[in-house]
RNA sequence: GGAGCUGUAGCUCAAUUGGUUAGAGCGCCGCCCUGUCACGGCGGAGGUUGCGGGUUCGAGCCCCGUCGGUUCCGCCA
């Protein structure tokens, strides 16, 4: 620390050594302790606490003074450094050997009483977002935005070493919207009545320009926007560590991103992260987890039970199987406990994420003092009995949960009761393992239902990959639905859905950190995607012929990926979410209630912009005149 | 858009089957206190139980509506 008028030293600073210096110090009161002779202040400032001491007989007046200071007022004092009487150290402060005898001191601003105690946690999150300010000189809150910071500047310092040498580019914040993907934010363009633009989803086809104009290595910490709903781990505005690079593949891309994770979780704290992270394919991860970002800090693993139940009379069985569906279950192990609440809410997991309504509970068979419990058992042969048991593993205590269905909603289904009953269970409470994973070969293509096309499923500038290139033929605008119904089915018709993308999400503990893929850098395949992705040529021109056409002028094969800084931040952090990470975040509706933003435009702002709200209020009660607040 | 949880003093929470004047801790204010470190002691102030309606002799508690918060589903290329 530089000294200058306000501190000779910060709060964390001084030790034995500097007994007899005199020092001056600035900070606030984070506790004042008045024993109407003596009193004693803990002075702190970010780096930490010092006691400082007021002594009627030395400093009469001094001391008087000091009777009125009150907590978090924020005073300048300078006094000696003194060693602490016999007996009085305090082992939990760093400075707690000495403390500081003041001669004089100034109250630099004075605090009122805070609308909520500091050492105390709050659960009440508005106010700590209303005041936010208050809420950021708590410890926790402070360490995690440092923490933050730290991380960002070991992914700065990865990115730009000597060895790697990628280029920090700033993209456009205004910027252009596009037709795919989430739900855009939009700022009206005074000087182009009419028009708007759009704040950036992603800087994806810029930082693929940037490989067209021969960056070759590019990266940004880079602010996304996207109008949807919030969660725990999603904000209408959050950062990604974005990065784009030329003459790579894929393994180039693990290679870098997992020395980039290892450095940036290191900086954070964690230093036993074992390179490479295990990979495992989109197929394989829906099979045995049931999710495109599987928690592998637990077992609990998806089983195939088409086999067991291949001879079935059951007739629910019977059917799913015949018309090429699967039978799978989940042990739950240890869980046979499961109290009725636990059923109940499992049960509406499974529905919330697909289980039929006409399936009115979820299938189980549990084993619990020597007996099979279950509304299934009677339906079993007992060889089908006894392969189950030995397939699943099933012992005492445990339960095993069944779906059957098409493959991948029942994958699904079961992926999501998994990890409910590890929360139930709190199987993970105490865990500090750190699970990264690479999921790779994603499909490219999905079938919406609500949209009858078929849609990215990373984005439309994704790389098929080549063995499945030809594939991209087999559509044809008439027999889509017939495919994605067959695909569902399990069929082994050429479809679209089989298209495999090179295209590859870290994951961590169940959460996808970030995503990535190689690009497609030929003009006339990423006109046949657009094609297949139902984009008509008029359109292709209008809103993606800079792309299309730089690609006809040398464009280098490339690709990248981009990284969820907030939810890095988070779990390093071992924080429950990114609003924890964030100075100033939102809240659900998107607020930012310190500021009380979004606010109201005046009617001369929208005038200048040419554009005007057509929201009306809704009526409190007929006849009610509006109420001011 | 849907579901769960939730709303009581400045903050964190309590209040038996619906039953007297809605309590506690912390904080705040006043007085006392010369070695504390979450200092201590004594005293005090502070509430339209989110809001509106209903049931009841009686509602913080039950019912309906509404508003806010939060978690999840939908959504998030």
């Amino acid at each position: 620390m530089t000294a200058n008028i306000y501190r000779t030293h910060h709060c964390n600073e001084l030790r034995p050594e500097h007994i007899g210096q005199t020092v001056t110090l600035s900070g606030w009161v984070n506790s004042a302790r008045d024993h109407g002779g003596v009193i004693f202040i803990d002075l702190r400032d970010r780096e930490g606490m010092t006691q400082v001491v007021f002594r009627p007989e030395e400093n009469p007046e001094t001391a008087q003074a000091s009777h009125h200071l009150r907590d978090e007022d924020v005073i300048q004092l300078t006094g000696k450094v003194s060693k602490r009487l016999e007996g009085t150290d305090n082992t939990n402060l760093a400075t707690g050997q000495i403390e500081i005898v003041v001669s004089g001191f100034t109250v630099l601003n004075k605090s009122s009483v805070l609308p909520f105690q500091l050492d105390v946690e709050l659960s009440n999150e508005d106010l700590r977002l209303k005041y936010r300010y208050l809420d950021l000189r708590r410890p926790r809150m402070n360490r995690n935005l440092r923490l933050r910071h730290k991380i960002v500047k070991a992914a700065r310092d990865f990115l730009s070493s000597k060895e790697n040498d990628f280029v920090e580019v700033e993209t456009p914040i205004l910027s252009k919207s596009t037709p795919e993907g989430a739900r855009d934010f939009l700022v009206p363009a005074r000087l182009n009545p009419g028009k708007f633009y759009a704040l950036p989803q992603a800087p994806q086809q810029y930082k693929q320009l940037l490989m067209v104009a021969g960056l070759e290595k590019y990266f940004q910490i880079a602010r996304c926007f996207r109008d949807e709903d919030l969660r725990a781990d999603r904000q209408p505005e959050f950062t990604q560590i974005d990065i784009e690079a030329s003459f790579i593949t894929e393994e180039d891309i693990y290679r870098l991103v997992e020395g980039l994770l290892k450095e940036m979780f290191q900086a954070a704290g964690h230093m036993n992260i074992p390179l490479p992270f295990p990979r495992i394919t989109w197929k394989e991860a829906m099979d045995r987890y049931g999710s495109d970002k599987p928690d592998t800090r637990f077992g609990n693993e998806i089983t195939d039970l088409c086999d067991v139940f291949a001879k079935s009379e059951f007739k629910i069985f019977r059917n799913t199987l015949d018309n090429g569906g699967v039978v799978r279950g989940v042990n739950a192990k240890g869980f046979a406990g499961i109290t009725t609440g636990q059923m109940i809410r499992l049960n509406e997991v499974a529905h919330e994420v697909g289980l039929p309504k006409e399936v009115k509970q979820l299938a189980f068979i549990k084993y619990e003092g020597g007996e099979f419990k279950s509304p299934l058992w009677k339906f079993f042969t007992d060889e089908e009995k006894a392969a189950l048991i030995k397939k699943v593993n099933l012992e005492e205590g445990d339960i095993v949960f069944f779906v059957a269905g098409p493959w991948e909603s029942t994958c699904t289904i079961l992926g999501r009761v998994r990890l409910e009953v590890a929360a139930m269970m709190e199987t993970t409470k105490n865990s500090s393992a750190l699970n990264f994973l690479w999921v790779y070969d994603f499909p490219l293509l999905a079938f919406s239902e609500e949209d009858q096309k078929w849609n990215a499923v990373h984005h439309p500038f994704t790389r098929p990959k080549s063995e499945d290139m030809h594939l991209l033929d087999t559509g044809s605008a008439g027999t889509l639905a017939g495919q994605s119904s067959n695909a569902a089915k399990g069929g082994s018709a050429p479809s679209l859905a089989q298209i495999r993308a090179v295209a590859y999400d870290v994951v961590l503990n169940g959460t996808e950190l970030g995503g990535g893929s190689l690009r497609i850098h030929e003009s006339d395949l990423q006109a046949k995607m657009f094609g297949i992705l139902g984009v008509s040529e008029e359109d292709q021109k209008e809103m993606f012929g800079h792309i299309l056409e730089a690609f006809q002028f040398g464009a280098p094969p490339h690709g990248g990926l981009a990284l969820g800084l907030d939810r890095i931040v988070m779990l390093a952090a071992g924080e429950d979410s990114i609003r924890e990470v964030l100075a100033f975040p939102k809240n659900n509706r998107g607020q930012e209630l310190m500021t009380q933003s979004p606010g109201v435009a005046d009617f001369r702002q929208l005038r200048d912009l040419y554009i005007a709200s057509t929201f009306k209020p809704k009526a409190k009660e007929e006849g009610a005149a509006p109420q001011a607040n």
